[in-house]
DNA sequence: TGCCATCTAATGGGATATCATGGAAATTTA
DNA sequence: TAAATTTCCATGATATCCCATTAGATGGCA
């Protein structure tokens, strides 16, 4: 059975930009490495780029895997596959859990999503999310708001029930 | 056949917060994990997002993985999807229950459904709720007044037969 | 039909392992 | 060689595991 990243957890960073990925993480990032093996540490993708620059976005190897692909499908010199490369590409980096199950955020990164001291990890299913505690109540609070605002037909629950399995 | 999550049952919140879950809710559970074998202790999920709030909703692994598949099947970054995402996949969380049926709630867990020491497990045919005693006593009165107030062609038991199986 | 043996379930307490985190040492790199 | 990284070790907090106890259900059997 596939595991998806689930749930949320506050972790400090350190002044070397160090933080803890959640312990339920690190068994996804696990399973999803090809390479991985019990003497090693799992690899995955960082993606800082996109619309949002609010948060990062964390994929496993597979996913990321998957996202490329699509990608390879828009044809060659088209601007939506130039846009897109850029920013799943481009403004992404390789990164490795080390011993500790730690990453190091860079400076740069760190200033991208706004974060001092400390982060949130949020589990989205084939990705996680790292965003800064006040900006991510911000913006739970709004998905909040904006879903008891959704009529009967546009709400997202209901909808998944019209799609065929 | 599917075992259902059927009847409701209290049990005492320990300082730990450990709580067993129903016996015959085990039987559910181990049957909707096709990880589980004899020699382990079954998975599943609890969603604690959503718009509710009152109580936790805990699925069955394959309940919740057809959930899963449905939200993968939605645009990989549209609204919807992470609307979805963020209440099945974020706003939950992997439990496991322990050799004695027992599983642990957080401190967070008891703070966002207000339990003490007490907790009452409801089946509901694909999932469970947890509730808060005197919540729940809310819940099943208000359910009872809003059903008697409804018009005949609203009553749900007669719009059952309406649907093709 | 009353008694006892056995089993499962629910719950409590203590021991143990894992996790998150800080700091120091070693290594790299500029 | 100074700065920055990475590796290694240390520790407290928390969660997990393991064992013990009790109550109730079940079933056998005289």
């Amino acid at each position: 059975m596939i595991k998806r990243f689930r749930g949320e957890s506050l972790h400090k960073v350190d002044a070397k930009g160090r933080v803890s990925v959640p312990a339920a993480f690190r068994r996804v990032l696990e399973d999803g490495d090809p390479d991985f093996s019990g003497s090693s540490y799992p690899n995955f993708v960082v993606v800082y780029g996109g619309v949002r620059g609010n948060c990062l976005e964390g994929y496993t190897i597979t996913s990321i895997t998957k996202v490329d692909n699509l990608i390879s499908k828009l044809p060659r010199f088209s601007r939506d596959r130039e846009m897109l490369e850029r920013f799943i590409n481009t403004q992404s980096t390789y990164m490795q859990l080390d011993e500790t199950g730690r990453i190091v955020l860079s400076p740069r990164l760190k200033e991208i999503i706004g974060i001092q001291d400390e982060a949130i990890f949020a589990g989205m299913g084939e990705k996680f999310q790292i965003w800064e505690p006040k900006k991510y109540q911000k913006e739970v609070a709004e998905l909040d708001v904006s879903f008891k605002s959704l009529s009967e037909n546009e709400n997202p629950f209901l909808k998944l029930d019209q799609l065929q399995d």
